[in-house]
DNA sequence: GGTAATCTTTCCAGTAACTGGAAGGTCAAG
DNA sequence: CTTGACCTTCCAGTTACTGGAAAGATTACC
């Protein structure tokens, strides 16, 4: 399938999937005509780098989860100890949502916006009161 | 408090927190040397931008939230309703962070790096079987 | 078959969000 | 009163895109 259509399936512009081509996540094959010809496990991958991307990892941890992805030949050990970090990363991010997404709820439960000088959510908020 | 130690308290570079400062972000006192002096609400703001920025949103959704965080005279409706998108986003994020740890352990758990040319989890990698 | 619209290509320049480093001022310790 | 660890501003470089020009390919219509 050509770019755009990649584009649409995987949430990503055209400019985008360019870019991680050039700069060697994915390397999809090439038409007679020249153009890019992505499958449908390259369009995964694709939606993989949106979503990783989209969570807070830069493009060298998408690499590496990318990798991990893929892995098709790396040793177990080595696999599993980068999968294994991230994995660290991806529940400490969660915790942080969570407590974003309690903030926030608490802001519009009890925040009337009413000219109020101090909001009690100042307490709870940034892990003051919920984290470390 | 000078630059250094609202950087300890924060996470953030001394660099970023002075770059947060030139796009307007977080603006501290001056001590009368000419340094930045931090309040303990300052760092608290520090360390949810932070966080925000970690988890994927973008310096200007920071500025929204930050201006969630700080509402002491916007009407309410105003403030409830960004409160409200960001919370839909954040729950999106937080399923698609439960998937990727899903994936991630399901690798760990069934990939042996035994040099297969397979894996099963590329079936259920990058929402294709998991969401939407 | 012609041609206009809509792809696609590469390349180069611009933006967003930092990041590093130079040149110099400030401060606490010995 | 100097040494070292701070801090200041400024300017240049990096990362991760993003926009736009110029040109080739494909499809859609007459």
């Amino acid at each position: 399938m050509n770019i755009g259509n990649a584009s649409d399936k995987s949430g990503l512009p055209a400019k985008t999937i360019r870019y991680y081509e050039d700069i060697g996540l994915l390397k999809p094959d090439r038409a007679d005509n020249g153009y890019r010809d992505y499958s449908m496990s390259d369009v995964h991958k694709l939606r993989f780098l949106q979503r990783s991307r989209g969570l807070g990892f830069s493009v060298e941890e998408c690499r590496q989860l990318l990798a991990l992805y893929e892995d098709k030949s790396r040793a177990s050990a080595d696999v599993k100890s980068i999968a294994k970090s991230k994995l660290q990363e991806i529940e400490r991010k969660i915790i942080e949502l969570r407590e974003l997404q309690h903030t926030l709820k608490h802001l519009v439960a009890h925040c009337h916006g009413d000219q109020r000088p101090d909001c009690p959510i100042l307490e709870s908020i940034s892990g003051t009161a919920g984290s470390s």
